[in-house]
DNA sequence: CCTGTAAGTGGGAAGAAGTGGGAAAAATTG
DNA sequence: CAATTTTTCCCACTTCTTCCCACTTACAGG
């Protein structure tokens, strides 16, 4: 579903427009409201659809409450969500704290990840996307045992 | 299915027409839609059937969300992937950054490689080439298992 | 060789999408 | 309860995309 990168502007209020080729499919899917949160590996945020997070959250609650890993991904996935609706031209408004903790300035990239999408700041993005084309072979070199199999 | 190179130009907009022979066969196949994402292994851009597309994608979804070598390989590939339905013309429109990517000028080679194709800035593609038929050698010396077992 | 048809190429214009600011409403604080 | 700040909603502008039309080139058949 959310697919390739787009570039984007956020504005002084934070709000982040979601390309209009998404709009319908969040509408008829989601409600019109997604969530926003940290993403673990990455300073960028990850945006899910409210029908998956749920799913995700659920399973977060069904993790063991006093195992110490556990609850750190608690903290850090829940702790930082934040639901959010579309306005009526949408738009999604990022918080400052989330904006703050990717470093979102006004030029974003909005990253799509098959079921959810990345948001990032343009410069951190091009790094990122840098970075990994100059690891190609070694992404490549010892691969999971899933990726092994994987026929491009 | 997709064979051959065939010489094409891209005209300012990013606009690159599929060779009528294959566009029958794109329609019925996969609903006039095809995915743009960049080649791994090279600097082109590789054009997949959305049906097989879909496949791919699946797949990818299926790698751990938190292993870091999974993450990459998804963010090059779905995070540069572009979907694309053919205008009337049976033209592709391919976005600036992936032009960029692959740096594709007016002239463009078309290569076909069986289920996909590929796109390549026309001089790229021929020292591509060059390079190739200069270690054919060298490619069948050594060959892997796979390669030993080929018939031509 | 000339003509007709199909394929490829390019540009322009209408419409949609993205962007930003301002005003009204709501919430918060002294 | 009033004043101030924050949030939300709405409107207007600008940019970009998409669609459509027209031209050129290539190919095939008479």
């Amino acid at each position: 579903m959310f697919r390739g990168e787009t570039a984007l502007n956020m504005d002084d209020k934070g709000r982040v427009a979601v390309p209009s080729r998404y709009r319908d499919d969040i509408k008829s899917r989601s409600g019109n409201t997604v969530v926003v949160t940290i993403s673990l590996l990455e300073r960028c945020l990850t945006v899910y659809l409210m029908s998956d997070w749920q799913r995700i959250e659920s399973e977060l609650k069904r993790l063991p409450a006093l195992d110490k890993k556990a609850q750190g991904i608690r903290h850090l996935l829940i702790g930082h969500a934040s639901e959010c609706e579309l306005d009526g031209h949408g738009r999604i408004l990022v918080s400052p704290s989330l904006r703050e903790f990717a470093s979102l300035g006004k030029r974003i990239k909005m990253v799509g990840q098959a079921d959810k999408f990345e948001l990032w700041d343009e410069l951190a993005w091009n790094e990122r996307r840098e970075a990994l084309l100059g690891q190609v072979e070694g992404l490549l070199d010892a691969p999971s045992p899933a990726l092994e199999s994987l026929v491009l």
